[in-house]
DNA sequence: AGGTAAACGAGACGGTACGTCCAGTCTTCGG
DNA sequence: CCGAAGACTGGACGTACCGTCTCGTTTACCT
C-alpha cells in the first residue's frame, strides 16, 4: 500500500483538541472586537462566526477574556517583542515607539485596551491580564531597563517599576482616550525621565 | 410641636420632577458600585435599590453611563478642584497628588476608572466622557498650567495637553493596574516634566 | 372628535396580564403537539410560535406540563362535561362513549395522554395532574356514579374507584396503545360491571 | 456446556461484543430508572454507571429505548411468563394478579410503564413497544384465551384482544395513576368480564 | 375649586445572551 | 475490529437584564 491520501482530510478531528476550532475562535473574536466593538462580543457571536458550538467554546476557555488574553499574548509576542540585545536609550525609545503604535494602530492593540478596561468591571479578569500578560512583560522591561542602567545608558530618577509606568502611563493614556501619540511624546518622556539632569 | 414635618415626607411628588428620586438613584448607582462592582451595576438594581421604578430612571437618564457621569461630576467638583489661585508648581503638584489620592481611595475616583473602561466598549460613552467630564476638567488643568508658564514657574518640554497627559498618565495607569501611587513617583513627574534641563 | 376609537385598541396592555399572550401561548402549545407530536413541545418553539417571549412563558407557567393542564382543562371542561342531570346508566354510557371519542378524536385528547405519559418520568407532573385535573374529575364521576347507584339505576360490584377505574381503564388503554375503541367494548364494560347478575 | 470460566476475569475481549459491557448498560439504566427516576436516564448517564462508552451504547442499541426494552423483554420473560398449562380462569386470575404485582411492586414493571409513556412521545417508541414487547405477548394471552374459551372454562362477551384489554386496562391504569391495585378489582373483572350472565 | 398634565411605582412585554446539559456523530488509541 | 475516551455540532434549558410600554395614582399648576 502507498502513500494514498497523506494530505490531513479531516472534517474534525475526535478524541483532540482540534485546532482549526482553536484558531477559528480566536480570529473570530479578534475580527469582532476590530469590526463591531465590544459591545459584538458575546460568546453567541464568537460561536456564530468561528463555526463552532457554543460548548466547544466553554469546554476550553472559562470565559471570554481568555480568549482575548489568548489572543493578545500570541499577537504581542510577534508583534511587539521586548528588545532583548542591545541595552540603550535608543532600543527603549523604540520598544515605547512600537508600543505606541501597537496601541493605536494594530487590531491586537485594541484587545488590550479593552482587556485593561474588562478588569475594571471584574476582578477576575484583572487576576488574569496581570498573571498572563502584564506581569510577565513587566519582568521582561524590567531587565531590559537593568541592563539599560548597568551599561550606564540610562539614570531614571525613580524604581524599576515607577518608571516604565512613567513612560508608558502617558502612552496607555493617550490611547484610552482615543488621543493620537505624537513621536515628540515618546521622545521627550525617554530625555527627561530616563536621563536626569544630575551627572 | 406636633406638625413638624419639616423631614420631606411625600410618597411620591406629581408634576415636577421628584428630586428625592434623583438622588435616590444617583446614590443606589454609587452604592452599587462600591459594594458589588460593576458587574452589579444594573438598571434594574439600581431602581430596585433606590426603590424607583424603572421607568423613572429612562426617563431623565439615557444610559447607566449618564448616572455615573452625573455622580462623578458632582463628587469631582467638590473632591477634586483644579487649582484656580496660585500658579505654582507646587500648587500643581498638590493637584495631582490629590488626583492620585482620589482615584485609589475615594469611591467616587471608581467611578471615573470605570467610565474610562467603559469608554473602551462604547462609543456613546467615550463621546459623553469626554465633552461632560473629561474635556471641561483638561480646559482648566490647561488653565493652570498656562498661568503657571507664564509666571515662570514652570517651562514644560511639550505642549500643553502632552505635558498634562505625562503627569496624569502614569496616575491613571497605576489605578488601572490596581497599583499604589507611591508619592515620589508624583514628585518625580513634576520635577523631570515641569522642569527639564536649562540649555 | 366624538366618541372614535372606542373599541379595545390596544397593542398589549402594559401592567396587567397579557390576555391575548395567555391565549397564543395555550394554543400554540395544542397546535405544535398535534401537529409535530410531543417531541416539538419545547418552550423555545412554543414561544416562537406563540409570537411571544420566552420570559413570558416563564413568568406565568412553571414549566410545560402548566401550559397543557391548561390547555386540558379548559377544553374538557366544554367538549367533555361529566353529566350532572339525569343518573341512568344510559347517561353514563354516553359519557364513556365521548371520553373514548375525546382521547382518539380531539386533538385535546392527546394532551391527556401526553400528560398521562410525562407523569410516569417526572413527579411533579403526577402531582399537578391528580391536583388540577384528574381527582377534581373523578369526584364528579363519583358523583354522577353514586346518583346512579342511590337512583337503583346500576348496582356496581365494586367501590366508586375500582368501578370507574374498570370502566375508564380499558378506554384509555386502548388510547394509550393506538387501538380504536369499538363502541361494543363501552357497551359490553357498562353491562357487565354495572348491572352484574345477582338481582 | 464446557470451560464455563465462571471468573470474568477480562478486561475488555477484543473483536467480539463484550458480554460484560452489554450487561452493565442493561443494569445501569435499570438502576438508574429504579434509583433516579426517568428524568436521570440519559444515555451519558447510563455510559457513566456502566463505566462504558457512549459509542459502545450507540454501536448496539439505536436508542435508549431499545435498552429499556431489552431489560423489560428479560425481566417479564423470567418474571410474568403467560400461563401455558392449564387454560381456566383460575389461572388466568393468577396472571392478572402476578401482572399487576410486576406493574407496582415490580423495577422492571416500572420500565413497561416508562414505555407506554414514551411511546406517547414518539412514534418510533411506540411501532418498537408493540413489535417487540406488546404485541408477542399480547399473541400468547389470546392463546391462553382461546384455550380456556374452548375448555368452556369462561365465555366473555367481547372479543379476544377486546376481552383482555378490558382485563388489563384497568390495571395499567391505575398503575400509571399511581394508584394500587386491590385484590377484589382483579377478581371482578375476571368474574364480570369472563363469565357474563347466561343467556 | 376643578381639570389637566406630568411624574411616579409597578410590572408585563419582546428580545438577546448567558452558561449548562444532553443527543448523536466522529476520531484516536490501546489490546 | 472492539471498546474506552472524549471532542465535536446542534439545540433546548431556565435565568438575568435590556429598553419599551401601559396601568392607575398622586400631586402641582392653571385656569
Amino acid at each position: 500500500m502507498s502513500v494514498t491520501s497523506s494530505q490531513p482530510r479531516r472534517p474534525h478531528s475526535g478524541s483532540r483538541r482540534d485546532e482549526a476550532a482553536r484558531l477559528a475562535v480566536l480570529h473570530a473574536a479578534d475580527d469582532l472586537l476590530a469590526e463591531h466593538g465590544f459591545g459584538a462580543l458575546t460568546v453567541e457571536a464568537i460561536a456564530r462566526r468561528a463555526g463552532v458550538a457554543k460548548q466547544t467554546i466553554y469546554r476550553w476557555w472559562p470565559s471570554k477574556v481568555e480568549i482575548l488574553l489568548d489572543t493578545l499574548i500570541e499577537d504581542s509576542t510577534k508583534s511587539l517583542p521586548v528588545p532583548t540585545d542591545k541595552p540603550t536609550a535608543e532600543s527603549i525609545r523604540g520598544y515605547l515607539r512600537r508600543f505606541a503604535r501597537f496601541l493605536t494602530r494594530d487590531p491586537a492593540g485594541k484587545v488590550l485596551l479593552a482587556l485593561i478596561a474588562e478588569a475594571q468591571h471584574d476582578p477576575e479578569t484583572a487576576k488574569s491580564l496581570h498573571k498572563r500578560y502584564l506581569d510577565p512583560r513587566r519582568q521582561q522591561e524590567r531587565d531590559m531597563l537593568a541592563r539599560a542602567i548597568e551599561a550606564g545608558e540610562v539614570s531614571p530618577g525613580l524604581g524599576p517599576d515607577a518608571t516604565i509606568d512613567a513612560l508608558v502611563g502617558p502612552i496607555v493614556y493617550r490611547a484610552l482616550t482615543g488621543a493620537s501619540i505624537p513621536r515628540g511624546l515618546v521622545d521627550t518622556l525617554v530625555e527627561d525621565l530616563l536621563r536626569p539632569r544630575s551627572d
